[in-house]
RNA sequence: GCUCGAGUGGUGGAAUUGGUAGACACGUUGGACUUAAAAUCCAAUGGCCAUUAUGGCCGUGCGGGUUCAAGUCCCGCCUCGAGUACCA
């Protein structure tokens, strides 16, 4: 009987699908685990070998912790939102739902083949109105809800205006919009509905707001920073312009702080916090106002507030920039300058955002004639416009200390304005010192003599007292933008009236998505939402819920925007816990059994959008008391990228030759990708394969090289436009699923990138069909195991893999465990080992990795049950005869000898060889000798 | 520029975290079986030198250092990759 996989595999999937193998019981008396795998959107291109390696690796690990003991959480779903299926309905006008649909039954059938122990009972879509519903609950409760910095926590809106009832917000300590006015109760009070809603949305968490943002003209919509790659779309690369707009947004920035804080406490790659710290971008310094001084154009005086992190280089501020959208520039402005400031905002706001990036070099600004009162010495400050800042980040006005900033001292050298000195003893006639760690602050009044952290200090103090400033932490991080002019997308459950956003009653969500005619934007310049018909019906059944707002009569506008890709996947990983709960997101039984992820595996291209975002929402959810766990995933590995390996013609310029690669010496070619699946492992074209599948090549010539042509090779990022893609379908054809998923495994360390090489799969092959014949020692190859005691040598063999398997499993290491099943599976055939008691616990070793063949030997063995949760192999250090270890002990490179001795013993013997080679040696160097020490297990040490 | 990470045979990669570098696999070469191929099995495979078996020297990007001992630790470079970018 030889190795069948296809017949194999298709018997376990089909079992393991009718038994529900995998299902996750709520509640279990067993101890939980939660294994994750980031889902996918289901892309109409299928999936390529590159993709399953992250669910390989946590399947892996969920069944070997099944294998522990545990009740194992390993769910999958789809997030199945997005724009590649609206773009395929507006070239072919096939409803997303539909593309979706068929893309998900050929994801499903493809993962469904590798065998993976998922629970599909609990499958979640995030386009599933089921599922979007908990969506649309969410940014409810968002909206329901404002920051209270004082507590460091989010609270209900009506607290707030119960707190605005009695005080206004005077004592308020609140995430809100910078320009929200300062109010007394009475004042409050005397404001209209429609004003006092228009200030309550300062505070809540999602809120409406004008704001300038990143439009995409070709894709027809607003994008956020992360989708924005080099200054053009990430997905298809188009320009991207600045644009205000009105638009919802999320108050991430309260949580900016606790999202930097709470990096400590989960167990993720460094560079992955790293990354989010930097995404964030935490500044100290202060915030400082200089007020404008009052000239013969400009009678009034203007408040500029700056940022900075240098507060104690004040004395040494020479100008001041603004940045040129800046709002306070057309007001300040004096009539001699207007010309050129003018023309100066003209340029710059033409100048696309990729140009301004592309030139750093360039210094270009101009002066506004204007001046700004010096807090301190109440020196004249010119006011200056320039396109070094940026309008987006701190206040969009900086204070300029040329000595101390080499872009200040950049543009101070430029336009000839002073360069004052306030470090002591430091030369800067050649460029500015920015190094606030080695120098005393001089030329500064009440600072001379102080270091950066004194001085620091000091003038914040002082700036607090004559109320020109205040210490001040900036971010980075940007409120993050909530709406997409699209279809395919979650649906706000918003209404308008006169004006004012109104939520959709909880008990009548979800609102689901319209049809619509078209999937482009409305004649008008509406979102696609803008084409339904049917939603003025919808909004009159709206009427028996909220009926204080609406009758049959008057039909309110519905938000026509949509949700962005990330608000589905910020949630789904706790829906998962109670997916089919119509009630309540997820029941408090559910949530406080399974807790949070223990272990979530996905890629690191998520760092700043999904990661964040979805910490964010948990963080939110933890204030309102509904997870127990502030952080919702406490280990993750960011799965390396697998890489294919691209083949390449070389057509020769100017001709229709195409030349075999180690003719080219220096003739003039242009590479061109040929399909990988045309070439063979020696790098041969099959040319008539490769003729057929283009045409355009049917005539050309082909300059060979000993009768063949050969291509060249570079590894590159695996995708379909490269023509590099291997099919996981056709290697599960031609291997199995258990070969493909060790494959995967060997190829290298899992958080590495790794290029993909079929030919390599040939050793795994080896491998799982001399497992295979090892439980088929009968003649014939009929399966046969001996009940017989097995050799000593045998059950070493076992137990060091045992040993070793479960190291590398606990350390992820899954490459070096294939390597480890290989040793074992070869020294066994060696030993001619058919013991029962080796071959069965060896079935269970290798079920993580090839569970298909693991459960047919299993069942091979007399066993009725699946293997799956079968206790792991217990480790016994006793059976490895491998008790002494031999220590080698070089000195100088040229005396060398080894002492052999037990494990836990010979100090005493290590000692005395070392200290009598250290006696001889001493000698030679005509010393006295060192003391030698003996570290049990970890050699030798010698103190002097 | 800044922040991370990585450089080991022809290739992917091991190395118990300071202890015999190159496990395991691919590839290559030779052999067995076969009419032949496939499959399978065996042997060799870092480089150089020597050879009658035994051997010798060099070798983990480069240059230094610490140590009896360095792929591993320290200092200074080089190269590549990822993220970020006029962040005040």
């Amino acid at each position: 009987m030889s190795y069948n996989f296809r017949e194999i595999e298709a018997k376990w999937q089909r079992y393991w699908a009718e038994k529900s193998t995998f299902k996750a019981i709520d509640g279990s008396e067993k101890e939980k685990y939660y294994v994750l795998d980031m889902f996918p959107y289901p892309s109409g291109a299928g999936l390529h070998v590159g993709h399953p390696l992250g669910y390989i690796a946590s399947d892996i690990y969920a069944r070997y912790k099944r294998h522990k003991g545990f009740n194992v959480l390993h769910p999958m779903g789809y997030d199945s939102f997005g724009l590649p299926a609206e773009q395929y309905a507006i070239q072919t006008g096939q409803h997303p739902s539909v593309t979706t649909e068929t893309n998900i039954a050929r994801y499903r059938e493809q993962l469904d083949k590798l065998g993976f122990s998922f629970d599909w009972n609990r499958e979640v879509r995030t386009s599933d109105p089921k599922y979007y519903k908990w969506t649309q609950w969410i940014f409810i409760q968002l909206f329901n809800s404002w920051y209270d910095k004082s507590k460091d926590k989010a609270e209900e809106i009506e607290q707030l205006i119960e707190i605005f009832k009695k005080e206004g917000n005077v004592n308020i300590k609140a995430a809100c919009d910078e320009d929200t006015p300062v109010f007394t109760a009475a004042e409050w009070n005397k404001l209209n509905e429609k004003k006092q809603e228009e200030l309550l949305l300062k505070y809540r968490l999602t809120y409406l707001a004008d704001t300038v943002v990143n439009w995409c003209p070709a894709l027809g919509t607003v994008l956020a920073n992360d989708e924005i790659v080099n200054g053009v779309s990430e997905r298809g690369g188009h320009p991207v312009v600045r644009k205000k707009m009105t638009q919802w947004s999320m108050r991430i920035t309260a949580y900016a702080q606790r999202l930097i804080d709470d990096l400590q406490k989960v167990d993720w790659p460094q560079s992955l916090k790293d990354a989010q710290a930097n995404w964030i971008g935490r500044s100290v310094g202060a915030s400082v106002t200089f007020n404008t001084m009052p000239s013969v154009d400009n009678q009034s005086s203007y408040p500029i507030e700056v940022f900075t992190t240098r507060p104690d280089t004040i004395f040494g501020v020479s100008f001041m920039t603004l940045a040129p959208e800046h709002e306070l520039v057309s007001k300040i402005t004096t009539q001699e300058q207007k010309e050129e400031v003018e023309s100066y905002v003209q340029i710059t706001s033409k100048r696309s955002e990729r140009d301004r990036l592309a030139d750093v070099k360039s210094i270009t600004g101009a002066f506004t004639g204007a001046y700004a009162e010096h807090p301190f010495t109440g020196e004249s400050i010119p006011i200056w416009i320039g396109d070094y800042v940026l309008a987006g980040y701190g206040t969009g006005a900086v204070m300029s200390v040329p000595a101390g900033d080499q872009r200040d001292y950049d543009f101070a050298k430029h336009f000839n304005i002073p360069v004052p000195n306030i470090f002591e003893g430091i030369d800067i006639s050649e460029e500015a010192f920015a190094n606030k760690e080695l120098t005393v602050i001089t030329n500064s009044g009440f600072l001379n003599g102080l270091d950066f952290k004194e001085a620091t200090k000091k003038v914040i103090s002082e700036l607090e007292k004559i109320g020109s400033g205040q210490g001040k932490v900036n971010y980075r991080l940007r409120d993050a933008v909530f709406s997409r002019q699209r279809y395919w997308g979650e649906p706000f459950p918003v209404y308008y009236v006169d004006g004012i956003p109104k939520m959709i009653s909880e008990e009548n969500l979800p609102l689901t998505l319209p049809e619509v005619e078209k999937y482009l934007p409305t004649d008008t310049g509406e979102p696609p939402l803008g084409n339904a018909s049917v939603w003025s019906w919808d909004i009159k059944q709206c009427k028996v819920v909220d009926n204080n707002l609406i009758d049959n009569k008057t039909v309110f506008p519905l938000e026509l925007n949509t949700m962005p890709g990330w608000a589905g996947s910020s949630q789904y990983f706790n829906r998962y816990m109670d997916p089919e709960n119509n009630k309540e997101i997820f029941s408090q039984e559910a949530i406080n059994y399974w807790q949070q992820v223990n272990l979530y595996i996905g890629g690191v291209e998520h760092a700043t959008g999904h990661l964040l975002y979805s910490r964010f929402w948990q963080k939110f959810m933890f204030d309102k008391g509904l997870v127990p766990y502030e952080e919702y995933a406490r280990k993750l590995i960011n799965q390396g990228m697998i890489l294919g390996t691209s083949a390449f013609v070389y057509r020769e310029e100017g001709t229709n030759k195409l030349i075999s690669k180690g003719l080219i010496n220096g003739l003039k070619v242009t590479p061109l990708h040929a399909d990988v699946s045309l070439v063979s492992s020696s790098d041969e074209l099959d040319i008539a394969a490769f003729q057929k599948w283009r045409p355009e090549f049917k005539d050309a010539e082909f300059v060979l090289e000993n009768g063949k042509y050969i291509v060249g090779r570079e590894v590159e990022k695996m995708s379909k436009s490269k023509y590099n893609v291997v099919n996981p379908d056709e290697i599960c054809e031609e291997f199995g699923a258990d070969a493909l998923r060790m494959y995967e495994m060997f190829l290298g360390p899992l958080e590495q990138a790794k290029p993909w090489n079929t030919a390599g799969i040939s050793g795994v092959y080896a491998f799982l069909k001399k497992l295979w014949r090892l439980y088929h020692s009968g003649s014939e190859g009929s399966f046969h195991v001996s009940e017989e005691l097995p050799a000593k040598e045998a059950l070493k063999t076992l137990h060091k893999t045992i040993k070793k398997v479960e190291e590398d499993i606990e350390q992820f290491s899954f490459n070096t465990s294939v390597a480890t099943f290989m040793i074992c599976v070869n020294e066994l055939s060696a030993q001619k080992c058919s013991n029962k008691s080796i071959l069965e616990p060896l079935a269970i070793l290798v079920s993580p990795y090839a569970p298909h063949i693991a459960e047919e030997l299993w069942e091979k063995l007399g066993h009725k049950e699946s293997i799956s949760t079968e206790p792991f192999p217990k480790f016994e250090a006793d059976y490895l005869i491998e008790n002494s270890k031999e220590y080698p002990i070089s000195f100088n490179g040229k005396m060398r000898f080894t002492i052999e001795l037990p494990l836990d013993m010979g100090k005493e013997e290590i000692e005395s060889a070392v200290l009598a080679h250290e006696k001889t040696k001493a000698q030679l160097q005509g010393r006295t000798p060192k003391k030698v020490i003996v570290v049990p297990g970890k050699i030798v040490n010698i103190v002097g």
